[in-house]
RNA sequence: CGCGGGGUGGAGCAGUUGGCAGCUCGUCGGGCUCAUAACCCGAAGGUCGUAAGUUCGAGUCUUACCCCCGCAACCA
């Protein structure tokens, strides 16, 4: 029998600066891919949260003149604030410094101890004296120390390792086994080509140099270091190893987790060996998304390009903004952004393309029928049922897109029907139809009319999980208020909408159009702060 | 010879198992008037990075080479 639950997890995000769009997008992908769930009936959970401990943000912390307790205090709610903002969907946010995180990171720490996973051994690297920080050989910048550009000398820490060797084979039989656990199957064959078939290296799991983290039971000089406190929060958040473990029992393993390429290594490695070892199972999928990059390159403080997500919503609207970073972000691959884009996806394909074909359908709808959708009558035609199947395929496809997470191809489906549809009112000529004396034609007329606002109500459904705003003004202007006509079960079969339904007598633009020259200025300037 | 991805009309990209080269934007021409000067149709424009090979037939397979990007181990 299939799980009907579903879970699916951001990366916690690490706190040492304000978020900008590429870190909305991984949450907006995850929340899309939720909401969809919700609609296709699955009982679904979402969990995003924070990575609050390590060096850097002790150093960001003592540079703001606060503690780090107090700084990521200060984050979480700003983040909080943030998805809030965006009607994010979550249904946890976990932090690494809440106590429901550490206390089971000190558990599993112990655990992996006793059973011989992690070992006492010593790590070397560049120390940076001045930096107070290791760096590996390849980090740094011309033998210097890639922060300060000082000198660096070798030193050596005493660290606990995780002994990943010792699952190396049973990593391999995993991966072998299941060939669709990480997309897009190039990131797979990049991590198993660079890291797994030339054998695992051991990973350093504490460290004595800082202090800001879950501090080792049995020896708390080191504390545990990044990976194994930050990865098991999937895990932590829904009450792993306490009592009340029934989230865990419920929705464990993940179905989905989202991560973007940089993160691929330590999700796809790391984590299932982690969890090799603590006898639990392995998330279904692993998503790695590309990038959003800039006209120059990754965007970058020094580089003064980086782009808030604020800055779009506030003036564009939330749901403009989402369906930028859905729309350009091809499956698995970075996207660009530049102003120009932006202002033209908002101009053509939510103006003109979407606004304006519900627009002028409300408006002849008002004009030829008083605004009451009509009944199809005999007048069904080949045409019409063409445009039916046609509907019904996409629909389909929307489906079949979300399943393999490809987001931006399932919004192409959904712009599909649109642009179906305006054809399809060029095809009828409504305004033609409507001056026929026949009763022919009226026929004509009112199936055309029914199966515009048909398509109309197929469209609003299938675009909420992605718009949701948009997805309500569009039934409301078009006067549904049947629950029951607002499902995704409802779009299955075509003609759910009933005729006398009484649409808005003045329709409302979804989208204005935009000037290009002013809104690029805008966001340029936007970007310079 | 580290590994992976990519090089397709002006720009940005699709091209599943090899079978007449597509989409979006832009340009040009036309249509329509319901609509947010929006919508629809048509045209121009590509020797699908280079060279060779397999095949009745290759953007799609093989080999070599050139160029771009990512990853290269504890950096979130």
């Amino acid at each position: 029998m299939e799980k009907n639950t579903f879970y699916v997890t951001t990366p916690i995000y690490y706190p040492s600066g304000k978020f900008h769009i590429g870190t909305a997008y991984t949450t907006v992908l995850a929340d899309a891919m939720k909401r969809y769930k919700i609609a296709r009936g699955y009982d679904s959970y979402m969990l995003t949260g924070l990575d609050e401990h390590g060096q850097k943000i002790q150093e960001v912390a003592l540079k703001n003149g606060t503690t780090p307790q107090e700084y990521v205090d200060e984050m979480a709610e700003a983040a909080k604030k943030l998805w809030k903002y965006m009607d994010i969907e979550y249904d946890d946010f976990i932090r690494t410094t809440e106590e429901r995180h550490t206390k089971t990171v000190e558990d599993i720490f112990d655990r992996l101890m006793e059973q011989g996973d992690i070992y006492l051994g010593e790590y070397e690297g560049w120390y940076c004296t001045p930096c107070e920080t290791f760096f590996t050989e390849t980090q740094l910048v011309d033998g210097k120390c890639p922060d300060c550009g000082r000198e660096v000398k070798k030193m050596k820490e005493e660290s606990y390792f995780f002994n990943m060797k010792k699952y190396q084979k049973r990593l391999e039989e995993f991966y072998a086994q299941n060939p669709d656990f990480i997309a897009p199957e190039s990131r797979k064959n990049e991590l198993f080509n660079n890291f797994i078939k030339p054998g695992l290296e051991d990973l350093c799991v504490s460290r004595t140099s800082f202090d800001w983290g879950v501090k080792v039971r049995k020896n708390p000089k080191h504390v545990v270091y990044v990976w194994l406190d930050a990865l098991t929060n999937y895990i932590t958040a829904l009450g792993y190893g306490t009592e009340e473990n029934s989230k865990f029992q419920k929705y464990w393993p993940a179905d989905l987790q989202i991560v973007g390429k940089d993160i691929i290594r330590f999700h796809g490695i790391y984590w299932p060996i982690f969890l090799m070892a603590l006898d639990l199972p392995i998330p279904k999928k692993l998503y790695a998304h590309g990038w959003i990059m800039m006209k120059d390159g990754k965007m970058s403080k020094s580089k003064g390009n980086i782009v808030y997500p604020e800055l779009l919503i506030e003036r564009y609207g939330l749901d403009a903004t989402k369906y930028f970073l859905l729309k350009e972000l091809q499956y698995g691959q970075d996207g660009i952004f530049t102003p120009e884009g932006f202002v033209e996806r908002y101009n053509i394909d939510l103006c003109n393309d979407l606004g304006n074909l519900l627009n002028r359908t409300i408006g002849m709808l008002n004009k030829y029928f008083a605004g009451t959708i009509p009944m199809i009558g005999k007048a069904k035609n080949e045409q019409d049922d063409e445009l039916e199947a046609f509907v019904l395929e996409k629909v389909k496809q929307v489906e079949d897109n979300m399943e393999s997470v490809h987001v931006s191809n399932a919004l192409q489906d959904i712009w599909d029907i649109i642009a179906r549809s305006n054809k399809y009112i060029d095809e009828t000529a409504p305004w033609v139809l409507a001056k026929s004396e026949e009763a022919e034609g009226k026929e004509k007329l009112a199936s055309c009319m029914y199966h515009l606002a048909e398509n109309l109500r197929m469209i609003a459904i299938l675009l909420q999980p992605f718009m949701k705003e948009t997805s309500q003004k569009m039934l409301e202007q078009l006067g549904i208020k049947d629950e029951a006509n607002k499902t995704w079960n409802s779009i299955k079969t075509y003609g759910a909408i009933k005729p006398e339904t009484k649409v808005i007598e003045k329709g409302e633009p979804l989208f204005m159009r935009l000037d290009m020259e002013e809104e690029v200025n805008y966001i340029r300037e936007g970007m310079q702060k």
